[in-house]
DNA sequence: GCCGTTTTCGGCCCGACTGTTTTCAGTCG
């Protein structure tokens, strides 16, 4: 069992136990735990392969969960997991999902009703029976037949990243019209640049608290996007939009923008650590500023907060509370990482030679505007014939062209000679030597035979990497976000095996691939790979994905000199 | 269930909003 399927079993054992009224604290124990064996870096198939008593490292995993996840790695199943299932009835835990119903109302539903999942409660509720028990009335009943809807209609899927952002964006500019309203900023994990998202917060302040922010809220819910307002509060709001994601909204203070700013950041895990910290100190931490018994000593900027517990300004992708809270406390600063500004080229992109819809002079045209000193064009090789690949007759006359777009551009711009060749399935490349060794930029890429074993697919990738004309492999995994599994094999080997032959990482900055993601970013860091950050373009507005991959890197803790593309054309010449 | 330069036992982040109530429990982030 993987990561994700343990953190699965901890969230439905703390789930059950909530609902049997067990001590909160251990019913968080298992959620926390949960979320952090969710977020892991390394895959726990391999350190109880390699060495159960690395288990204790991992923070929120003692005693007991460590033999849990002994278990379930070993024999894929929890035997106290499996027996608190046998005794919940089916349908009982998903009644968790909905909006407004938690354990407590889950077990009076049961214990008063026999409901035991959301179709029953649905027919309960139309009855009017639910009105009758403790603390439910006619509006309870309604909103759980709300819920009920919402749930129906909207995929809990989380939501890529770019589709996010435009919804943040124009919610924001929307916002910046209205009257009284100073600050304005997105956070939450979009400010963290997540791969996905599961809301979006946005955070206000305002001139005149105490008469600006009835209006400010009012103003938020009458947003022409929104599909219901879920909740309307002095300092809050939330609503949910026709798109199917939920917006919060706060509104504070200009004395509280710093730490309003880093409560709404999150992530909650750093947040929790964070107020943990401050209690230590004899502060307490809250979204209104830090406080030495009822006197603020700070709120204003988000450094103020940091410098409150001991920390050095912790970036916003990094907040993950996945050391970074350990490192800050020990090194009293960080190093400086990757910027978008800092790029230098894109090394994938396609034109109108394989599935690009631009040609390459007007794929040169935005890089220009970019500021890019070059790039590569790497069209697809002949096997993927499906998007129009280049056989060796097409990838010639590219080369001419590029030859005489390089006259052109000189000064410009400066086009490399690329290919995404094909990784066959026995791991030889989809070109001959003849025309590999011609190429100034070989990127492999494996599109087709996702469903070969763990250990072929493992072997067959590392016969690429092994090419010695293989210079960068592209999105490692083939996933597409909500659409298309990754592919399986063993990541950490094929990462070593990068680093010995010289091959570098590509960040897929396309918001559907994101890949590799930033957990295996790290690993790579930390066994002394190169990377480069692609925005694998098929347009010219794809070019602009290159934010999200710069994104993944930031949070995968990558500096300037971890990246290749950043480096000016001499130096990158010098590393091919 | 986890954890420890205040503790191996006794704590565990903090606050807003809703609905049903007259003081708060449940839920959410």
């Amino acid at each position: 069992m993987d990561n994700k399927g343990i953190a699965a079993v901890f969230e439905e054992i703390g789930n059950m136990l909530d609902i049997n009224g067990v001590d909160f604290f251990r019913v968080n124990a298992y959620r926390k735990a949960a979320r952090t064996v969710e977020n892991l870096a390394i895959d726990l198939r391999q350190v109880v392969d390699r060495n159960p008593q690395e288990l204790d490292k991992i923070p929120g995993i003692g005693k007991v969960l460590k033999e849990k996840i002994i278990e379930l790695v070993q024999t894929g199943k929890c035997k106290e997991h499996e027996e608190m299932k046998s005794s919940f009835p089916p349908g009982l835990l998903e009644m968790m999902n909905l909006r407004g119903v938690g354990p407590k109302k889950i077990k009076l539903f049961f214990s008063e009703l026999k409901i035991t999942n959301i179709k029953k409660l649905k027919e309960a509720a139309e009855k009017h029976q639910l009105r009758g028990l403790e603390k439910m009335g006619e509006k309870s009943e309604e909103e759980i037949l709300k819920a009920i809807e919402e749930y129906g209609s909207f995929s809990s899927t989380r939501h890529i990243i770019d589709e996010a952002l435009q919804e943040a964006e124009s919610y924001v500019e929307y916002m910046r019209k209205c009257d009284g309203v100073q600050q304005i900023q997105y956070a939450g994990s979009l400010r963290r640049w997540q791969e996905t998202i599961g809301d979006i917060d946005i955070l206000v302040t305002v001139k005149d608290p105490g008469k600006s922010h009835e209006k400010v809220i009012k103003y938020f819910t009458e947003y022409s996007e929104i599909l219901k307002v879920v909740a309307v509060g002095e300092t809050r709001s939330a609503v949910i939009l026709k798109k199917g994601i939920n917006v919060d909204l706060r509104v504070v203070a200009e004395e509280s923008f710093g730490a309003a700013l880093h409560y709404f950041t999150g992530d909650k895990n750093h947040n929790v650590k964070i107020r943990d910290l401050a209690k230590k100190k004899g502060l307490k931490v809250n979204e209104y500023g830090v406080f030495k018994g009822e006197k603020s000593i700070g709120g204003k900027t988000e450094e103020e907060i940091f410098k409150a517990v001991g920390l050095p300004f912790i970036i916003p992708e990094l907040r993950k509370n996945d050391g970074e809270i350990e490192y800050g406390l020990e090194h009293k600063s960080f190093p400086k990482f990757i910027e978008l500004s800092d790029i230098k080229a894109d090394l994938h992109c396609h034109s109108t030679y394989s599935d690009g819809k631009n040609s390459i002079e007007e794929m040169a045209g935005v890089f220009i505007k970019k500021g890019y000193q070059y790039f590569a064009m790497t069209d697809h090789s002949s096997i993927m014939g499906v998007t129009g690949g280049m056989g060796s007759k097409e990838i010639k006359q590219q080369w001419e062209e590029i030859e005489k777009l390089n006259k052109k551009l000189k000064g410009k711009i400066h086009i490399l000679k690329g290919c995404e060749v094909d990784i066959l399935k026995n791991g030889e490349l989809d070109f001959s030597d003849d025309i590999l060794k011609q190429l100034d930029v070989v990127i492999i890429s494996a599109h087709m035979f996702n469903r070969m074993t763990y250990e072929e697919q493992t072997k067959r990738l590392i016969a690429a990497i092994e090419n010695p004309y293989s210079m960068i492999l592209a999105h490692p995994t083939g996933r597409l976000i909500n659409k298309r599994a990754e592919m399986e094999f063993d990541m950490e080997k094929i990462i070593e095996a990068c680093v010995q032959n010289k091959v570098a990482l590509e960040i897929n900055s396309n918001p559907s691939r994101l890949d590799l993601t930033d957990k295996y970013v790290r690993i790579a860091k930390t066994k002394g790979a190169k990377f480069v950050i692609d925005t694998d373009s098929h347009a010219l507005d794809h070019t602009g994905f290159m934010k999200f991959g710069v994104g993944i890197a930031r949070r995968g803790w990558l500096t300037k000199d971890d990246v290749l593309n950043t480096r000016n054309l001499a130096q990158f010449d010098t590393w091919l």
